[in-house]
DNA sequence: GACCGACTAGGACAATTGTCCTAGGAATGC
DNA sequence: GCATTCCTAGGACAATTGTCCTAGTCGGTC
């Protein structure tokens, strides 16, 4: 197999564990078993862990990145292209419930670990503050922006916990309709 | 030293280091050192690591629950007591800021160890929410009580992620002032 | 067919983990 | 003043961790 590929498979492997068994948890032992290569053939892979976890960021923050530009071709207003920001937590509501929200979660375990990766992991964040932000600016609500964006931002992380602790997708769903009613009302009623 | 006395140290100690670290990534030598105790004499006072994190969170239960009880006692009104709550964040600021929110990260930690106390850590979120509705009852908004009390949790937790992953301390306290006026609309007209 | 690079397997390594044992000191009851 | 129980120190134990080395296989090039 080519080298390329078997990195892939690593970092797709890592990146599935790291989410659902958090960063320190997933070991080299787990990640190897997961793409069934032998432990020690990581070493010419990786040199070390942080270097899988950097890469793992680095997919993810290609992903949102690719993501969010599709939504932007998509040729839907703002204010439709926030709602889909918004219907994340629906679309992937069965992984939220088991393993909560993939930036938040890893996000939040970094901070713990004091790694030096945190910034990194936060690019993420920034990525969708930024994309939400500018989202908004097209409403009109330029003032507003970024404070809404982080609003909005941080409304969906709490839903993911407290969906999370619960196991609640009803919650999940009735929190999703709120936001969606908040946003026509930011639409409706520039603050 | 009594037994009591260097059980408490110890239950505060690994407190503390499961906020601060993570439950995992919080090692017997770690606490051990924090209680300056020799960590073979873990063993008299607990069994294994999982009785620890069971006396943390029972820990944790207690103050919260003793908390709720002296702001119900005080004699404000609903109202002023879930401001004492939404307040919480600015009085912890200064953790929340290094380390979010105790709750939700110690729960969002154990739900991807899959660890059998997550029944347990997720019982200091249903304080906070059976704390909650009973005061939205008490606001006469019964219908809407347990909802505007998840709500609210929810958008808590999400403040904490945020303020903690951007070290944003204007912004939760700005989110803080949102929180209130937002629950001033909830009083002033029921939905 | 010889050669060289990319790639892999398997295991060695020290360090750290949670767990557990044993021996001794401190405190209390008689 | 003795005995029993409570508490502690220090280390042994196997398992697992991240890291690293070495010997090899495989595919392609002269």
């Amino acid at each position: 197999m080519s080298a390329g590929a078997t990195r892939q498979q690593i970092v797709e492997a890592a990146d599935e564990l790291f989410y659902r068994q958090g960063y320190a948890h997933s070991s080299f032992a787990d990640i190897a078993a997961a793409v069934r290569i032998s432990r020690g053939n990581f070493y010419y892979h990786f040199k070390t862990k942080d270097e899988i976890l950097e890469a793992v960021i680095a997919l993810r923050l290609a992903r949102t990145r690719e993501m969010l530009d599709r939504w932007e071709a998509e040729g839907d207003g703002p204010a439709e292209r926030i709602r889909c920001f918004i219907r994340i937590l629906v679309a992937n509501r069965a992984k939220i419930l088991l393993y909560g929200c993939p930036v938040g979660t890893l996000s939040s375990e970094l901070a713990k670990l004091d790694h030096g990766a945190q910034a990194q992991a936060n690019g993420i964040f920034a990525l969708f503050r930024d994309w939400l932000r500018r989202q908004f600016e097209l409403l009109g609500l330029g003032a507003e922006a970024d404070r809404l964006a982080m609003s909005l931002l941080a409304r969906s992380q709490g839903v993911a916990t407290l969906a999370n602790a619960f196991r609640d997708e009803a919650f999940l769903r009735e929190e999703v309709e709120a936001l969606c009613d908040w946003l026509d009302a930011c639409v409706r009623q520039p603050a």
